[in-house]
DNA sequence: CGGTAACCTGGGAT
DNA sequence: AATCCCAGGTTAC
């Protein structure tokens, strides 16, 4: 397989650095710039997201009915529900809807609309996101207590996953200021919050390998497929959520079973993957989490080496969850908006692995060390123009379709 | 090396 | 109704 060699990557920003842990301990509850001081060893419970209409909640989370019947509706919302726990993160910060659903994970599943709530597992934490009041994202530990984690170490595991060591807004300020293409669809979605996640590799590899080819519907469904291989956290708005399976679970699965399972070409990838990862010394896990402190060429070249895997899978996992800042996955989307507004002079070209290479690169040039970040944006601004499109297309053209549960794509 | 055709599947368009 | 086309690519000629 050939070696897209991108280049060294330019030292980070000021900012960015000054904000910048090291990796090697990473904080906790790493202080944002922009954010007001709010943390504090053990933060007060929120009030939690008001729910304008209690819905009937799982078995297992209801509080006996008699008593129930005796409180007033909010809390026994609370008291079924448990503590929101308040994260210094504000909306330029992290947009629930512009990370969650756009792309870099398929796990989320939206049990809220009003207000909009996310629930997933990170690790073995089961939790809900929402937006407070005043903006903040708090978060719903469902799998608490005895035999499950405490808040706190929900609370770690969330801001690792969440990168929240990382000052977007100070990032969109500097891609703003480099890039008009870049202000301009930061204006239209909101201005901030698109963040890129700090997954866990081995959920990320085979999330991208289903991605191939492949639509957003079917790759959710077969990503949760994948998931339901896990231990069961629990039930949440009618989705039974799993921890991701190891890697020593899903090489057991059989080509044939994911292939009934509609996995189709990809079920050997899938197993495929799976052997080669637990054959490797120390195991798969360890494999994947040292291409943490490697090189980006490096990096590319090893995740290629598993079937399945080519330039753009790895291009995804390195950036969602190998602290590959600078990593560029070039696809059909961000294609386009290479061709249209960066190198217009590839226009009507074919995507080559060398051509990718140079685009990857001008994304560098321009935006710097921190250039996936900036690709996630512009590919996200893609992607909703594409559906607001569609949604406007379908609306004139055709007669009510029944919507079957699309549940959880993006959609504004 | 660059261009091309299969490859599973499902939904929407023609 | 049948067929084509496309969907966040990868692999094999």
């Amino acid at each position: 397989m050939r070696v897209p060699l991108l280049p060294r990557s330019p030292p980070l920003p000021a900012v960015a650095a000054a904000a910048m842990p090291p990796r090697r301990r990473r904080r906790i509850r790493p202080p944002l710039p922009p954010s007001p001081p709010l943390l504090t060893s053990t933060p007060p419970p929120a009030t939690p997201p008001v729910e304008t209409t209690p819905k009937s909640e799982a078995p297992d989370h209801c509080p006996p009915p008699a008593r129930r019947r005796l409180l007033p509706l909010v809390a026994a919302a609370a008291e079924a529900e448990g503590d929101w726990h308040p994260l210094p993160l504000y909306p330029a910060d992290l947009s629930l809807p512009l990370t969650l659903p756009t792309g870099q994970t398929f796990l989320w599943r939206r049990t809220s609309v009003s207000p909009l709530r996310f629930t997933g597992a990170v690790g073995a934490h089961l939790v809900s996101l929402s937006h407070l009041p005043d903006g903040r994202i708090a978060f719903l530990l469902h799998n608490g207590g005895p035999g499950g984690g405490s808040p706190s170490a929900a609370r770690a595991a969330l801001a690792d996953y969440l990168n929240a060591a990382v000052p977007l807004a100070d990032l969109w300020r500097r891609f703003a200021a480099v890039d008009a293409r870049f202000a301009e669809v930061a204006a239209r979605l909101g201005g901030g919050g698109a963040r890129v996640l700090r997954q866990d590799p081995v959920e990320c590899v085979f999330q991208f390998l289903c991605s191939s080819n492949n639509n957003i519907a079917r790759i959710e469904k077969m990503v949760w497929t994948l998931a339901g291989y896990g231990e069961r956290l629990g039930e949440v708005g009618g989705f039974v959520f799993h921890q991701f399976p190891t890697i020593e679970r899903l090489a057991r699965l059989s080509e044939q079973e994911l292939r009934e399972a509609g996995f189709g070409y990809r079920a050997k990838y899938v197993v495929g993957t799976a052997k080669i990862l637990q054959a490797k010394p120390g195991g798969g896990e360890k494999w994947l989490a040292s291409l943490r402190t490697r090189e980006l060429p490096e990096v590319i070249e090893a995740l290629c080496t598993l079937p399945g895997v080519g330039p753009k899978v790895a291009a995804c996992v390195a950036l969602f969850s190998l602290d590959q800042n600078h990593a560029i996955p070039i696809d059909t989307h961000v294609w386009k908006v290479a061709t249209q507004y960066l190198m217009p002079e590839l226009a009507g070209k074919s995507l080559t692995p060398k051509l990718s290479v140079a685009v990857a690169d001008a994304f560098v040039a321009k935006f710097g060390s921190y250039a996936g970040w900036a690709q996630n944006v512009l590919f996200i601004g893609q992607l909703s123009a594409q559906k607001l499109m569609v949604a406007e297309t379908t609306i004139v053209s055709t007669k009510p379709t029944k919507r079957k549960r699309s549940g959880n794509n993006f959609k504004t």
